[in-house]
DNA sequence: AGGTACATGTAAGTAGTTACATGATTAC
DNA sequence: GTAATCATGTAACTACTTACATGTACCT
């Protein structure tokens, strides 16, 4: 596929759990093209540039992949003002807890999309290792949505005197 | 509280959802207490210096705790690597979910000794928003390993021929 | 003909960590 | 007295995003 096509299957089909934006993308591809660690093979009359890995890049992806994850430095800005929920002010967390669990209701649909587009399709060897990303997803959304509906309840608590 | 205390706060209280390091905070400890948002008073005999908040630190925490908290770009390194899972192979793909399913149980034991000092503490107005935080912790650690452990279970029919 | 989507690339800026340098205080 | 901890600060570096610049292909 073409470095454009690519960033937006990365947005549309990784994009609960990864993302990249064209700045890395480009410089990258550049990169991986000059390694041999994939090819354009812009055919014949075609219109659209296709960019496609090498056996060599499929061995260098095996060895990325197998590479220890890395976990990123925790932010999560919802949380730390929940933390500070006496200064922000009972309506402000209300807000943000009811924003949390609409967030995660539009998630589970969206799940729900991308789950039927895979068991739509004809099955491959692929299909449970993607199916096990979106459980991740799933699982995730049902907790943060079952929590923001509780902490709602905990705010009424606190606001009723305690 | 001084910068080095306050990293080690951040680390111990907050480390489940922030994160800063020493090139953060003391040049932002610099820049709030030269706009009067923090002061430093080193009392009489004192070896510790004290960092403490001012009433215009206070107002301007409160404005900053309002504004809509911006979701960092996802980047999973973990579900990245299970997404190619067919290339990692299903015993990294084992390791993974493994380790994933270890990580959420020390996570739970940990939160589990958080909520119980708190609960132990004198209680204050700021305990119940403190818990929130916790049992988002709580919710997100049980889902992870609920999927780790149904994902390994996935592997294992995956494996032995579908 | 003109607008939208496709396509690539880069410079500037943002946000942060890591590593280093330095010194004071406390515990044993 | 010496090792560990407390304490501050910064320069270099990493890893990205945003915005801009530029052009092509396709649809109506």
């Amino acid at each position: 596929m073409s470095g454009y096509a690519l960033r937006q299957a990365i947005r549309d089909v990784l994009g609960h759990f990864w993302s990249e934006s064209f700045g890395q993308i480009y410089p990258t591809l550049a990169d991986l093209s000059a390694d041999g660690l994939v090819e354009l093979t812009r055919a014949n009359g075609d219109s659209k540039p296709r960019f496609a890995i090498t056996a060599r890049g499929l061995e260098h992806l095996r060895a990325r992949l197998s590479e220890p994850p890395q976990s990123a430095r925790p932010r999560n800005g919802t949380l730390l003002r929940l933390f500070f929920g006496r200064r922000l002010g009972i309506d402000g967390c209300r807000d943000l807890l009811e924003q949390a669990r609409n967030q995660a209701v539009e998630q589970l649909a969206g799940f729900d999309a991308i789950r039927r587009e895979i068991e739509a399709e004809e099955p491959t060897d692929d299909h449970p290792y993607f199916l096990l990303t979106v459980s991740a997803g799933e699982h995730a959304a049902r907790a943060a949505q079952a929590w923001a509906e509780e902490s709602l309840l905990v705010l009424d608590r606190i606001e009723s005197g305690s």
